[in-house]
DNA sequence: GTTGATACTACATACTTATGCGGTATCTGC
DNA sequence: GCAGATACCGCATAAGTATGTAGTATCAAC
């Protein structure tokens, strides 16, 4: 049989956690390896840590937040993933939790079984997350289709270098045009994005995700 | 009692649109209302159309593809939503579907439970993601800690007009500063960032979520 | 009461960008 | 063979940007 996954719960409210300890130790393929009342506690025992693969952590903790709880994990134990239980649903906590680089998010009125299988999915790659948040983070993707624009290959190109903040010149020897042919594209650009500066249509790119965030330096 | 909702299944495999219509038919609060082999030819049945609270499609279908579809239905029926049942999971299909405004994203490997379940959440305002394509998402949002920095108030709304694509000189008029001073805030902004450009400062506020793409123009 | 940080104004200058207009080469369809 | 589209080059100019250096006002801390 395979290793049990080492899971940490970080959550100060005693019953919950012992609540969330009892069901996960329940299973076979999950130990809970330590449980702690705050982010400080858990972190003073690194070596438990380092050993870690799930954390399941509350948003509002006493001393240090979840969000810089899941910060600091991803910094010092970067393959061990993160799932924020918390009462909270707003925008604002989901968007934090997600970019701190928490995989799931879990609303604590979840049911056990819940629980067990968002661990679960969370180890095995997935983010389990409750349908609303998923909505949140689905409805910042949306991009109205009316904003859409056809933009080609070399057009493309040259936006993301303009998002780099490459002058005309270098674009130019990147790509081995002229200033002038590079230019000639900016002109077509700004028309089809129907913009009238660099930074605008960076701005317009980034919206619509002409350009993808992650392929920029 | 309420009224059921109305569902609309547009899939080319016989099979798998009669293996759902019984399935969602089957469930007292949801009525299949039509289901079709084409895009095309559900959008003949305009009214059909306008009265359907869900669609459920596949994105690989003959003639206009199940992304295209999405985007017809969001233009003339924004009040339905789509959930895309397929057997990609794919980083592009996902990105495709969910910009175009699809809402929920379910792998053709569900079982008749999570089918029903993923309509029921989707139509209470949910978003049914399979776990492996949530991550995907997650990941885009993921912004590693050392990217972040504090900018101040004044600061973020100058790169939101920078982003705006307004002048120093509009600015300053917006913001009762003059241009110099606007330079001055500009410096500041750059220096944290660590760019040189206006573009470039505009790219990783985009990237690091310094500002947010809704509340730009 | 002076030291230092923060917020802003002022001016100068080299550089970059936005935009207008005219030109050439290549390819496509009639 | 030519009309039209597409992709590029060249030049000119006004406007805008990046950056250095320097001065003032305010507030908080020692």
């Amino acid at each position: 049989m395979e290793k049990a996954s080492n899971i940490i719960i970080i959550e100060d409210n005693n019953y919950i956690r012992n609540g969330w300890k009892t069901f996960v130790d329940f299973e076979d393929d999950l130990e809970v390896i330590g449980d702690f009342g705050s982010c400080e506690a858990a972190f003073e025992q690194n070596k438990l840590c380092a050993k870690t693969d799930l954390f399941l952590m509350d948003i509002g903790l006493p001393g240090m937040s979840g969000i810089e709880g899941v910060q600091h994990i991803k910094m010092h134990y970067p393959d061990a993933v993160c799932i924020m239980a918390t009462v909270f649903d707003d925008d604002k906590h989901v968007f934090e939790a997600l970019k701190a680089g928490a995989v799931g998010y879990m609303l604590k009125n979840m049911s056990p079984e819940e629980l067990i299988s968002a661990i679960r999915s969370a180890l095995r790659g997935g983010s389990p997350l409750t349908p609303n948040v998923a909505r949140m983070v689905i409805d910042v993707l949306y991009v109205p289709a009316d904003g859409q624009v056809e933009l080609s290959r070399r057009e493309k190109s040259i936006l993301e270098a303009l998002a780099k903040g490459h002058s005309y010149n270098q674009i130019g020897k990147q790509l081995f045009l002229s200033t002038d042919g590079i230019r000639y594209h900016i002109r077509n650009i700004y028309t089809k994005l129907q913009v009238n500066s660099r930074s605008e249509a960076v701005s317009k790119a980034f919206q619509n995700r002409i350009i993808n965030p992650d392929t920029i330096s």
